[in-house]
DNA sequence: CTTGACAACGTAAACGTTTGCGTATACTAT
DNA sequence: ATAGTATACGCAAACGTTTACGTTGTCAAG
């Protein structure tokens, strides 16, 4: 069975296909009863309107595209990944969008990936994340007048649009939570500072322990932690110093969860013998033992706010295509 | 900036907009010369060819979509996924296909949502997860002649293309190895038997039973396990049993993890007072404590597998489209 | 009866490609 | 010189829509 178009529709009314496009989609300039026999061959014919056609003709793809960094395989943000592509998802059907999953590389080749499948008008706009400092990619959209929203905020330099979670004041809150408790001797184990969120996350930290005229201890930080093995060696470090911390705020829950695994071969139990938060609150974090004091992403707000602003027209001022989402702390047993 | 079209480019030059495309696309018909001075202006002129057009004409979109399931949020499957989509799409570029997310409600209503995405031209074909019992996509798909590939093998009754891993044998071997080990109390968490793969995998422990002579005990068979909380309380049930078992197969790592968390709870430790195995073999599985036993997916193999499937011409045998892998049994310290 | 307005259509162009077919030019073989 | 052939192009149609514009017919107001 061939796919049926508007012209055989229009030839077997005897209208001419115009009228068919305009009966089906609720134009004027058509008899009520021409619309209703029209559209009841159009149901019977099992009609759908060709996509490819009506982006061609109107030139626009109502389908934006997520570039998702294939280079490292298997990535660090196993946990992540899941709830944000699915949240993206569901907000574009809302929107009657499409969700394009374009693999890139990293590096100059993938910033080129990135160009194409929005020159080609296979994608309205883009969405990148894992914003990094001086990032390549931003500079070159940037400059092309390509519409791309950002997961994670602009340095001040280039100013774009983006949705981003204020994670300096989520550490704050948390490191503060911390400190309310007792604690003095509080570790933090962070992201690679090439990300610009590993760097909003440690400064959260340094300046809560700042206004609480705690001293800093630089072997109490650990940053640029990737993967679990790294995360377990920084953590066993941590805990064979002289004098090992109390608490850890660590910048994902991920970290939080290896970091609780090697604080448990150590004979330590967390909430009792320490205490550990994380950030993200992924589903997991309620099912750790203990469970995880952690900072909420508010992904359904954020995938909705991406989206939008991906099919906004960009004449808007800047100021109102930059939103900045507060987390929230969500205090359990670990702490 | 306007996008540069072909048109553009043979205005430029002095030619129809034939020789560019035949130019560009290393077709024959155009001199050496033509066709460099072409090539020239295009790089200069960042030109892109406009996919849409080109999928018009050529009346296919070079795109494959996966309906994803976006009734329950969030899913079970959070673990399974990322791995799942970014393969898919590692090996779409390979074959210069784009990957439509498509989300689709359960039920009646997402039948139509994915017949929609075929029928409206915006991919060649789709890939569908999750095969259940009499399950309606499938059904609706077969009779219609859409083309589709499930992960998931068929049920005799319709003949479909799928790529599948061998369960059953999987979970056999993983019995026959606890076996083995001196287990004659084995305990079996698996998943909703309305999934195809969910009876495999039972099947596969109930028939090494058998084959050892084992009795099959009742209450040491919990299925129908979906997510966190059930799947605690079935381990918290047998191990309140009056007889425990002291070794336990699991349908996937997740239902693992969970379950030794409760043992660990009640003060077992996995490998020395009781034996675990998973399914999947998920990164993670490295990484508990102790490391896991599981049966390794092939999702590069799968993935795939499921693109050239989907991209092949649908008039080779039914038997070639059919592949199954098997797992691999990877044995660590939780047994 | 004329004029105008308005509804209900049809016509044709446009979106940017690809490709079958026709044609002019140049070159080779007789 | 002539016939034949390969090469290098141009022309135009096609893919399936949408939409600006033109045309017809009807009907009411003057």
């Amino acid at each position: 069975m061939s796919r049926s178009t508007i012209t055989a529709i229009a030839r077997k009314v005897g209208v001419s296909a115009a009228t068919v496009s305009r009966a089906l989609n609720g134009a004027p300039g058509v008899s009520e009863k021409k619309r209703r026999e029209i559209q009841a061959l159009a149901a019977e014919l099992n009609y759908h309107p060709n996509a490819i056609a009506r982006n061609l003709q109107g030139q626009r793809t109502n389908t934006i595209a997520y570039a998702v960094d294939v280079s490292d395989r298997p990535s660090t943000d196993l946990f992540f990944f899941k709830d944000f592509i699915t949240n993206l998802a569901f907000h574009c059907a809302d929107y009657n969008l499409d969700l394009l999953i374009h693999p890139v590389t990293s590096g100059e080749q993938g910033v080129g990936q990135i160009e194409r499948v929005l020159q080609s008008g296979r994608a309205d706009g883009v969405i990148i994340t894992d914003i990094r400092h001086d990032d390549q990619r931003i500079r070159y959209l940037y400059e092309r007048k390509l519409r791309f929203v950002a997961f994670g905020h602009d340095d001040g330099i280039y100013r774009y649009p983006y949705v981003d979670v204020n994670g300096e004041r989520g550490i704050y809150q948390v490191t503060q939570h911390l400190i309310d408790q007792g604690h003095q001797r509080i570790a933090f184990l962070g992201l690679p500072l090439a990300y610009y969120c590993a760097i909003d996350r440690r400064d959260g930290y340094v300046q809560a322990l700042r206004d609480n005229n705690i001293p800093k201890i630089s072997e109490y930080i650990i940053v640029g932690l990737t993967n679990e093995t790294e995360a377990r060696i920084a953590m066993e470090q941590l805990l064979t110093l002289p004098q090992p911390p109390t608490a850890f705020v660590t910048a994902s829950d991920m970290l939080a969860i290896h970091a609780m695994s090697v604080a448990h071969s150590h004979g330590l139990r967390a909430g009792q013998d320490y205490a550990i938060t994380g950030f993200d609150d992924l589903p997991m974090a309620q099912h750790t033992d203990p469970p995880l004091t952690s900072l909420r992403q508010p992904f359904d707000q954020i995938c909705k706010h991406l989206i939008e602003l991906t099919i906004q027209q960009n004449n808007s001022p800047i100021e109102t295509q930059q939103i900045l989402l507060e987390p929230e702390l969500i205090i359990r047993n670990s702490s």
